[in-house]
DNA sequence: TGAGGATTTAGGATG
DNA sequence: CATCCTCCAATCCTCA
């Protein structure tokens, strides 16, 4: 007994070493990728070995694993030289820990950094920018900006379930380890997925550049956060500018023309979510710490409100299409909300309706037509809100026990307010009428090797649904 | 009442 | 194929 626990406690502190050596590596990349050009050999077999994905996309993605460890596994110690005290005491407590670290964080997290920086693939981008840029311009980013402006935010169309399909040319690798947030690039003229990881690794697939004839594979690998990636935004207002956020409590914006990965807002609190107005891409709506909801102005580049809305982590920020100052959040507090901003008070905020329940909301989303909202909770639920003012809801049971190394379930709309979209645990995709307000299908295949956890549809391709792994693969539906 | 331990869990790496 | 390692979730539990 007393042994087990003498190992658990050594294990903690060695957890703690590693992470610690894990963030220096991540703020020290340039060492780190020399350091893995002496380790060939190592390279040599992460690459070669073997699982069920095609091989090239194996051996990019692959390669920031081996960055990562390379110090490690080659049994050095990391390299501390110009680094302060912080990281030298190996032992020192967690607590004492935070309360060195925080304030005065590295500086270097705190400067823009470009992409060249942060391209942990070293593979040339310049595919992926021109790729962007030109779909910044053609799809009339200057040109015609009023009244088409709303229906190009997405289609609203009903889907043939029966079609959907997973072609294994859409499976890929596209970061190492797990994922917590993707996103479609918003434009018709781009098949274009980003996902942000654990690590802070944002990865692109283009997956048109991999059906074209060779050019790569299309995806490419950064790295501009230090701490998981919470959130990623990409208006389609601003196609060229890529928002995301992190648990370390930064939100940079890729700058595509500029090629350089901004820092927008930076706080010691994490940020678990962040949405923005589907008709506004200047405010930066940012759940903080234990429960906040933070406005943060990019332009202006200050705070214009901040609300204590929870008493515990906002998992989600959503908001209504039709009605865009109406706000949901969901909350480990074990609640849902909905927001009128008009009507929510500067010091004590007042929602409109309040849902609770039994454990913690990971999820709740607006459907399309902004008439429904579906949440999903760690209670096993998924609840349906509908009626003129929501107070209709039918509860379903799902189970959503992700465990402690999957990403949580949530579920998400189509392309209408017909289905909801969720991941189960027997690696299939449910899906879920609100008409029949049941389970009616779940996309199942023999490609999909791991339970996907998050998911997005593919704003301007009805029937395209990205899923997205704790093991960093995304399975394209189409 | 809060801090901190124990426990659960899937996927990839390793041998 | 079996075993080890991951180790910023969430919950229940115990102990100060």
């Amino acid at each position: 007994m007393s042994s087990s626990q003498r190992i658990t406690e050594y294990e903690r502190k060695r957890l703690e070493n590693i992470k610690r050596n894990d963030e220096l590596l991540a703020s020290l990349k340039i060492k780190s990728k020399l350091a893995d050009l002496s380790s060939s050999a190592k390279r040599h077999r992460a690459e070669t070995k073997s699982y069920k994905l095609s091989p090239e996309k194996k051996a990019r993605s692959e390669t920031p694993i081996v960055i990562r460890r390379s110090l490690r596994t080659q049994g050095k110690a990391p390299d501390l030289s110009g680094l302060k005290d912080d990281f030298s005491e190996p032992t020192k407590k967690s607590t004492t820990l935070k309360s060195q670290v925080s304030p005065n964080q590295s500086p270097k997290k705190l400067e823009p950094i470009s992409m060249r920086d942060a391209n942990t693939c070293s593979e040339s981008d310049e595919l992926l920018v021109n790729k962007i840029l030109s779909v910044c311009k053609g799809s009339g980013l200057d040109g015609d900006g009023d009244g088409d402006g709303e229906r190009k935010c997405r289609v609203r169309v009903s889907v043939d379930l029966e079609s959907m399909e997973l072609a294994p040319e859409n499976v890929a690798r596209v970061v190492p380890n797990r994922i917590l947030s993707v996103k479609f690039f918003p434009s018709a003229g781009l098949r274009m997925v980003v996902v942000g990881n654990k690590f802070g690794n944002l990865g692109f697939w283009n997956v048109d550049l991999d059906n074209e004839d060779g050019d790569g594979d299309g995806i490419y690998l950064y790295q501009p956060h230090p701490s998981p990636v919470s959130a990623i935004l990409i208006h389609p207002f601003s196609l060229n500018k890529i928002i995301t956020s992190c648990y370390g409590g930064l939100v940079r914006s890729l700058d595509v023309e500029k090629e350089t990965f901004g820092l927008v807002y930076s706080t010691e609190h994490a940020i678990f979510s962040m949405a923005q107005q589907p008709d506004d891409a200047n405010n930066l709506y940012l759940g903080e710490g234990h429960g906040v909801v933070n406005i943060w102005d990019e332009r202006s580049a200050r705070s214009s409100f901040s609300w204590e809305l929870h008493d515990s982590r906002i998992n989600t920020i959503d908001f209504n299409p039709e009605n865009t100052n109406m706000m949901a959040t969901s909350s480990s507090d074990g609640t849902a909300c909905i927001w009128d901003l008009r009507k929510i008070g500067k010091s004590k905020p007042k929602s409109l309706k309040v849902i609770t329940r039994e454990r913690a909301v990971h999820s709740a989303y607006f459907s399309p037509s902004g008439d429904r909202l579906a949440t999903t909770s760690l209670d096993d639920k998924i609840g349906v809100l509908g009626g003129a003012n929501y107070e209709d809801e039918f509860m379903l049971y799902h189970y959503n026990q992700t465990g402690r190394w999957l990403s949580s379930f949530k579920g998400v709309w189509g392309w209408d307010d017909s289905y909801i979209f969720i991941g189960n645990m027997k690696r299939g995709v449910d899906v879920i009428s609100t008409l029949q307000q049941r389970l009616v299908t779940t996309l199942e295949s023999p490609h999909m090797t791991a339970i996907p956890c998050r998911f997005d549809p593919h704003p301007f391709y009805p029937g395209m649904l990205a899923g997205a792994t704790s093991g960093g693969q995304v399975y394209i539906w189409t």
